[in-house]
DNA sequence: CATCAGGGCCCTG
DNA sequence: CAGGGCCCTGAT
């Protein structure tokens, strides 16, 4: 076990997010399994985060309401960080979690929705988002391939353990992800060693590249989808889910829908056409139901997942547990 | 015990 | 463009 390296305040902000504005479920969804990098109690969130090559601790406290909403964010480091990288940071957080997000258009479309108003109504205000860059998120993105969650986590938590940093701020301790390029002297035979199985020639790969500075993350952000899109997959190890999952996580488009992986095949297949998982409805047919929530699809899917998921925070759901064997 | 598919992707033919 | 192979694991 590595030892801790303490933070200490360095400085703290208020961010007013818009209107409505929930907290919990934008700052943490169950279905993100955490590996210990973040942590959450209902009103709080403590992360890592690595800015401008600084490890920091963020703690995101709400000192709000839904339609008043107010958060301090509170930023550790090891010395002073500069006003111009707090408030690049402060940007960075905003951008990530979605705070200025106009959700109006889509809760008047579908309030009324015999499926989607019910969600709605209880995830009102909302936000999609995910607190990993670009590179950070095509690591967590590989090891998600062809595993299951728990193979996922493990992987996760091993290259954390061996190449992060572990972190101490606000009496938590928590794994900090290592900079780009930091794996160019760990061989792929060790990443294999480390159970990364083939996957460890597309981490090594995706390091290599964004170590060398190919990549402009926020270049990347101001381009089409399309442009987006064919820039990914050009990426070794990138396919069509990953790229999926990119443009909703990292580049925040709500309406593209076009990708539906067999777990979650069988999830819509029982949540919408009540089937039984063993028998589960073409990914055509699923594609073609959710194109009635049109220019809001994957923000609807969204709405629905993590309806799902905080159910199953309060309430066993057999069917599901069966399918992702954490 | 063996076999198989999994929160895919690359490469070959 | 279809299909085999890939690391490892848990299910069957």
């Amino acid at each position: 076990m590595k030892k801790a390296l303490a933070l200490h305040l360095v400085a703290q902000r208020t961010l007013i997010p818009s209107t409505p504005f929930d907290f919990d479920s934008t700052f943490h969804k169950p279905d993100h399994f955490t590996s210990g990098d973040n942590s959450w109690t209902p009103g709080v969130r403590w992360q890592t985060c690595l800015w401008h090559g600084e490890q920091l601790g963020l703690k995101f406290e709400n000192k709000g309401t839904k339609q008043s909403p107010k958060i301090v964010l509170s930023v550790y480091a090891k010395s002073k960080i500069g006003k111009k990288s707090a408030d690049s940071l402060i940007s960075e957080m905003r951008y990530r979690y979605n705070l200025d997000l106009d959700l109006r258009g889509f809760y008047a479309a579908f309030r009324r929705d015999k499926v989607l108003g019910p969600a709605i109504k209880r995830w009102r205000g909302m936000r999609p988002g995910h607190p990993s860059s670009l590179y950070e998120y095509l690591i967590i993105g590989i090891v998600l391939q062809n595993a299951t969650v728990r193979r996922s986590m493990q992987m996760f938590k091993t290259l954390l353990e061996h190449y992060g940093a572990l972190l101490r701020f606000d009496e938590k301790e928590l794994w900090c992800f290592w900079k780009p390029g930091a794996l160019s002297r760990v061989s792929e035979e060790r990443l294999r060693k480390l159970k990364m199985g083939y996957r460890a020639k597309s981490i090594k790969k995706t390091d290599e590249y964004f170590g060398k500075g190919l990549m402009d993350e926020e270049e990347l952000r101001k381009k089409s989808r399309e442009t987006q899109m064919e820039k990914l997959l050009e990426l070794y190890g990138v396919g069509p889910a990953t790229v999926w999952y990119l443009l909703f996580d990292v580049f925040h488009h709500w309406d593209f829908f076009n990708h539906v992986s067999p777990w979650e095949q069988k999830i819509y297949s029982k949540l919408f056409f009540n089937r039984s998982t063993e028998r589960p409805v073409s990914v055509k047919k699923l594609l073609k139901y959710f194109e009635r929530f049109g220019s809001y699809k994957q923000l609807a899917v969204h709405y629905l997942w993590e309806d799902l998921w905080w159910k199953r925070t309060h309430e066993h759901i057999p069917w599901l547990e069966k399918e992702i064997r954490v």
